[in-house]
DNA sequence: ATATGATCGCTAACATGTTAGTTTGTCAGC
DNA sequence: GCTGACAAACTAACATGTTAGCGATCATAT
């Protein structure tokens, strides 16, 4: 008796568990007004200081041209400043502003919070083991995998 | 020193994880023109022969608004067909097509394939621990979480 | 029969994901 | 000084994610 496809379907299953997370954080970035990706490169920002798109892309899992509309919108709003470099006039140097740093202020306890109140309700256990786990998949994908041969189309 | 902020971004993690694998079977999709979201929508119609638009969403993790377009294109491209419901004209019964039956038992293995090199390169006990984790963690995020008080806004 | 509320699939509007390709600027080598 | 390889940010085009709400249909209680 074969398994369940299902059972064999990491991405989905991830892309479950994801969603099963962030659904308890979507009501404190809706109350600010911020979309995860917004509030995902504030957050790197705030770790940072400041830095380049391209950093922020890497850091915070997004491509680059969407980070060029986020950080579009995230300047509308008045959240974030950038400068260009001298030297190499290729690139941008972005920062929080006063607003948006005392945002972040604002909403990074609340997130660490509600994070602990996850921690509770779930088991602190589970919730560190899937950290290893993750960080070691993460890790270990730095050996490259071979890809499957792919046949010739027939249609 | 409190730990790195990063280190506690579970959703983060989890995209980023994704991303690792999803990648290494985002070529056999393209092989066949397909996009990841197509084709979990055919994998699994395969399983279930067919099924209404909110099964597929539900067991998709795709939500309705995107479905209406998933399937529209698929339809398009001679991939689905859809019937309506006897007794409920409020729905429809989506199912596979001769070529999309076909083409699922083409890709099909090759995917099974690929996640057996993964195995290989990457080891078995991860990936399965993995799986079990998070399978527990979606069974227990059926444990309602306290939601953090929200602060009135200032600004 | 009718009002009421719920459900299904949908549209609309906007933000983001994804791929390909463009523009401008940097740098090494000649 | 010029050329070619490369890199950073961007645009374009399309697919999908996200939230709100609509219209038709069904279920239920009255």
């Amino acid at each position: 008796m074969d398994q369940h496809i299902s059972q064999r379907n990491l991405p989905l299953l991830l892309t479950k568990a994801r969603e099963t997370i962030i659904s308890q954080f979507r009501p404190i970035l809706k109350h600010y007004g911020l979309t995860e990706q917004q509030w995902r490169g504030l957050r790197g920002l705030f770790e940072e200081g400041r830095g380049e798109p391209c950093y922020l892309c890497e850091c915070c899992e997004i491509l680059s041209p969407s980070m060029t509309g986020i950080l579009k919108r995230l300047g509308e709003m008045g959240l974030i400043s950038r400068e260009p470099m001298q030297g190499d006039k290729r690139r941008v140097l972005i920062s929080l502003t006063t607003k948006s740093e005392q945002l972040s202020r604002e909403i990074i306890p609340l997130v660490q919070h509600q994070y602990h109140l996850i921690e509770q309700a779930w088991g602190p256990d589970l919730i560190s083991q899937i950290y290893n786990d993750i960080e070691s998949l993460i890790e270990r994908s730095n050996v490259k995998v071979k890809p499957v041969q792919l046949p010739v189309r027939s249609t």
